[in-house]
DNA sequence: CTAAATGTTAAGCC
DNA sequence: GGGCTTAACATTTA
């Protein structure tokens, strides 16, 4: 479920709840009054990288499916404990599991910088170099997956980014020529729009180019698989096609 | 059956 | 305090 754009879709999926008023909430989360929801109407569901936000007219609800995180809406799953569970009128509901449940009170401009999402529409890619270029250091697969640049980005966009753009995942971000940094944040953009349009055509693993196979599909040579960077995280790519800098 | 996985946060340690 | 490592969370899939 968990990177960006399949947040998009959940948020698709919650369209009709919009304008429909909270009757009743609870769920298992500590950490939230379930008790300041009911009566408040449902303004509008956004997306900020891989959270899911219901506004509410005093109070916005964030949803992070972090790895594992499901949904079930008006049915709820059997034997499972909500961590939030939202009920409507007529027998509507959504119910949120294995979740972190947040109530965000501050205004959202303030806590979300909507350039820096990689599904919004206003995504800003010369920021994103830019912010690269601050972190010049860093090895390039540390940096597709930093939400503050890539908010949304996880760890299948980053290998099939970096398998597309043929850059080494151990390559460091200030030795990647300019035109290369800016096509890669190219590949990250345009391949995450493939995932939506993937993910919603149910083909998504149909079309991994590099994460999760064996075999190199450019020049059929075995793709490494390596554990790798600050978070050690699974990383699949080819020695022979994917140039490393640095 | 066991292990690993699309992720983040908090605690613990130097 | 900073920076790093580890554990915790919880469920599905290989």
């Amino acid at each position: 479920m968990p990177e960006g754009p399949s947040i998009v879709l959940l948020k698709e999926a919650l369209q009709s709840f919009v304008d429909k008023k909270i009757v009743n909430a609870d769920g298992s989360s500590k950490k939230i009054e379930y008790g300041r929801l009911p009566g408040a109407k449902i303004r509008e569901i956004k997306t900020w990288g891989k959270h899911l936000l219901i506004c509410l007219p005093d109070v916005t609800i964030r949803i992070h499916l972090l790895m594992f995180g499901s949904y079930s809406i008006d049915t709820p799953k059997q034997n499972r404990i909500a961590k939030l569970s939202l009920f409507f009128a007529r027998g509507r509901s959504v119910h949120f599991y294995a979740c972190s449940v947040k109530l965000i009170t501050e205004p959202l401009s303030r806590v979300y910088d909507w350039t820096a999402d990689i599904m919004s529409k206003k995504w800003d890619s010369g920021k994103a170099v830019k912010k690269m270029n601050a972190r010049s250091s860093e090895l390039v697969c540390d940096i597709l997956l930093d939400q503050d640049i890539f908010a949304g980005s996880g760890n299948i966009i980053k290998n099939e980014t970096l398998f597309r753009s043929k850059i080494h995942p151990k390559s460091v971000v200030g030795k990647i020529p300019p035109l290369r940094k800016k096509l890669l944040v190219r590949e990250l953009i345009g391949y995450s729009k493939m995932f939506l349009k993937w993910r919603r055509a149910n083909t998504l693993k149909r079309h991994w180019l590099a994460y999760s196979k064996k075999i190199c599909p450019r020049d059929h040579h075995p793709l490494a698989k390596e554990y790798m960077g600050k978070s050690r995280r699974r990383t699949f790519f080819c020695e022979t096609c994917q140039k490393l800098y640095g």
